[in-house]
DNA sequence: ATAGGGTTAG
């Protein structure tokens, strides 16, 4: 008798359950005294539920005949908790087939599946079920229809930049059905199982109807609207919504809104707002929030500290984040992958590859992010050796068919001169983005193989990858290099017209470097001339074109607009007096020559280098000491 | 029960 009031009350408050061993010892118990009460096998689910041991919960849910909500819930939770995001929605389902009313406890976790499986139908027609229900204004439910929303927001924009070769094949593949078994299915990898990956293919469909109606963020900003109370979780989730989805001032003003409800930014929330700030690169800004942090004891959290890292970073201030590195408490993989990532985008390479070195000794797992972010060092620092090791260990973890890795391995690849091995990556990969096809064709750009970059190019927008910037910087480097003025101009100009891109230095530069080395100076001079602001390093490679056919007036012109903004500039001062030699102009050299010492400038000597058996000897020009 | 940080091309 007594041990029965004993598991009744253990029952009754089932958070004074401590560990798993516990929740056997009260199954057991149940077992002897009470097999079959479906009420409190499903408390006993429940609390197995909140361990995560989704085994031990599921077989007892499967010998309950009509399982209570409960039961359902816990299970539907646990699910979502392992992953097993189909079988989630699957049970859902058959609790409603089973004419069991779902309560408010469902819907969070059951909204949280559907955004990670980035179902946008099954969740909108659960929005709908919540408001037959009347319980759209349950707080946690709003938090989780916002939150689910937002993310289907970010998914459909990553959508939008991939080839919609991948939504053609999903076209035809959009009968899956939800069976119901309650099976787990094999895992093909870390986090998916076999239906969770014919779900991601149905989905991106689902996303193009989403391209007809506008933002999700509307969705977000309407369940925000309604709310008739708001906690600091449910301000978080839309300030997030928003950050992460490129509406960053929207995000700004509801953080300084916050306020208005007496909340107070929390760590979520700053670590939102970081991300903004080092996109603006804005220090002064930054650096307010790393203070607010600190005042509020939140500096020792990993989320910020990350967040700090990369705002340091993209602000060139590696200083400062390696400081708020080294002062962090506990590094996960993330944190390692700030740092690393912040010193590959600052040009310190070795610095990165050590704290790579660093991060798998310290036993912490490289994930797909940490490769995609030491593979611009080996590129940069063409180490083929190390980039070809990274490249086994990628291949051995599983990460070779990452989109993000595997662009990082066609730029290494190209950048060391495997071109035929960067193609060979580029075309297994089954999806691309702007970015990966701007990788290959860079790469084929660095070669000189402009056939390929222009069949390239074409193959990417007839695959409906819009090009950007840099897509036309890498086309048009191409063509400059192989002098195809027609292709050039054609390109040039497609970028204004059918882009909206406005032309930037880099692809002025390729129009009059072409137009220079065709011996076009005039035309070469109009462009330049068309410019907003000419850098010098223009001018100067058409004073360098020039030289090279022998314009002095020309020459003459340019080297006045360079001296303009810099009068002692050395380069301008030798080109052009290497035009006056070409063109035999003796007087002209002397008198420049005699301008040059007078005003003490001095032509600093070039050097070069080169790997010898893992020496890199420099060579100064002029140099003969090696021979 | 719900929310946050890091990635590839110049």
């Amino acid at each position: 008798m007594a041990a029965q009031t004993i598991f009744r009350t253990l029952l009754d408050r089932p958070n004074i359950i401590s560990s798993k061993y516990q929740a056997k010892q009260l199954h057991a118990q149940i077992l002897k005294l009470e097999p079959s009460s479906p009420i409190h096998l499903s408390r006993l689910i429940s609390i197995y539920s909140n361990f995560n041991l989704l085994h031990e919960s599921l077989l007892l849910f499967n010998a309950l005949h009509s399982p209570p909500v409960l039961a359902y819930k816990s299970i539907i939770r646990c699910y979502v908790a392992n992953g097993l995001l189909v079988q989630s929605v699957a049970l859902f389902l058959q609790m409603r087939a089973s004419g069991t009313k779902p309560d408010h406890h469902v819907f969070p976790s059951l909204l949280k599946s559907c955004a990670l499986l980035s179902d946008l139908k099954l969740g909108e027609s659960i929005h709908g079920c919540i408001i037959r229900l009347g319980m759209d204004f349950d707080l946690y439910t709003c938090n989780a229809l916002m939150n689910m929303y937002g993310k289907f927001q970010k998914a459909f924009a990553a959508m939008d930049s991939f080839s919609n070769k991948f939504r053609i094949e999903s076209a035809h593949d959009q009968k899956v059905t939800l069976n119901q078994t309650r099976y787990i299915f094999p895992k093909t990898n870390a986090n998916s199982t076999i239906l969770d990956q014919c779900y991601r293919k149905r989905n991106c469909s689902d996303m193009v109807e989403v391209d007809r109606r506008g933002s999700l963020m509307d969705s977000v900003k309407k369940v925000f609207e309604k709310m008739l109370k708001r906690d600091v979780v449910s301000w978080n989730t839309v300030i997030a919504g928003n950050a992460e989805n490129g509406k960053y001032e929207e995000a700004l003003m509801l953080v300084r809104e916050m306020g208005n409800d007496n909340l107070k930014p929390d760590s979520f929330t700053l670590s939102s707002v970081l991300p903004i700030f080092a996109e603006y690169v804005d220090l002064h800004k930054g650096k307010e929030i790393h203070g607010y942090a600190m005042r509020h004891g939140f500096d020792n959290d990993v989320f910020i500290g990350s967040s700090l890292v990369g705002m340091y970073a993209k602000c060139a201030r590696v200083e400062d984040a390696l400081q708020v590195f080294n002062i962090l408490p506990q590094h996960d993989s993330i944190s390692w992958n700030s740092i690393i990532a912040g010193c590959v985008q600052n040009g310190l390479f070795d610095e990165g590859l050590r704290f790579f070195h660093q991060m798998l000794k310290a036993k912490v797992k490289p994930v797909p992010v940490s490769f995609s972010s030491i593979m611009p060092a080996c590129a940069n620092l063409i180490a083929l050796h190390l980039g070809k090791q990274l490249h086994g260990f990628i291949i051995r973890v599983g990460y070779d068919d990452n989109m993000f890795v595997s662009s990082s391995l066609v730029d290494m690849y190209a950048k060391c001169g495997y071109i035929k091995v960067a193609r060979w990556i580029f075309d297994r990969m089954d999806v691309h983005d702007m970015v990966s096809w701007t990788a290959i064709i860079m790469g084929y750009a660095l070669h000189g193989q402009a056939c390929h970059v222009v069949s390239l190019f074409e193959q990417m927008e007839m695959e409906g990858v819009r090009p950007n910037y840099v897509s036309f910087v890498a086309v048009l480097t191409a063509c400059s290099h192989a002098g195809m003025m027609n292709e050039a101009w054609r390109y040039f100009n497609s970028m204004t017209q059918n882009y909206g891109i406005v032309p930037g230095l880099e692809h002025y530069a390729c129009m009059a470097d072409l137009l220079g080395r065709a011996g076009k100076l005039d035309e070469a001079f109009e462009l330049i001339s068309s410019m907003h602001r000419p850098a010098e390093g223009i001018w100067l490679s058409l004073l360098s074109a020039c030289r090279v056919h022998k314009n002095v007036d020309l020459a003459e012109k340019v080297a006045e607009n360079i001296f303009e903004v810099d009068p002692e500039n050395t380069g301008a001062y030798i080109l052009l007096s290497n035009t006056y030699a070409a063109a035999q102009r003796w007087k002209d050299v002397a008198r420049l020559q005699y301008l040059m010492r007078n005003k003490g400038i001095k032509k600093s000597p070039a050097f070069s280098w080169i790997e010898v058996k893992n020496k890199t000897p420099a060579f100064v020009s002029g140099d003969k000491s090696h021979l």
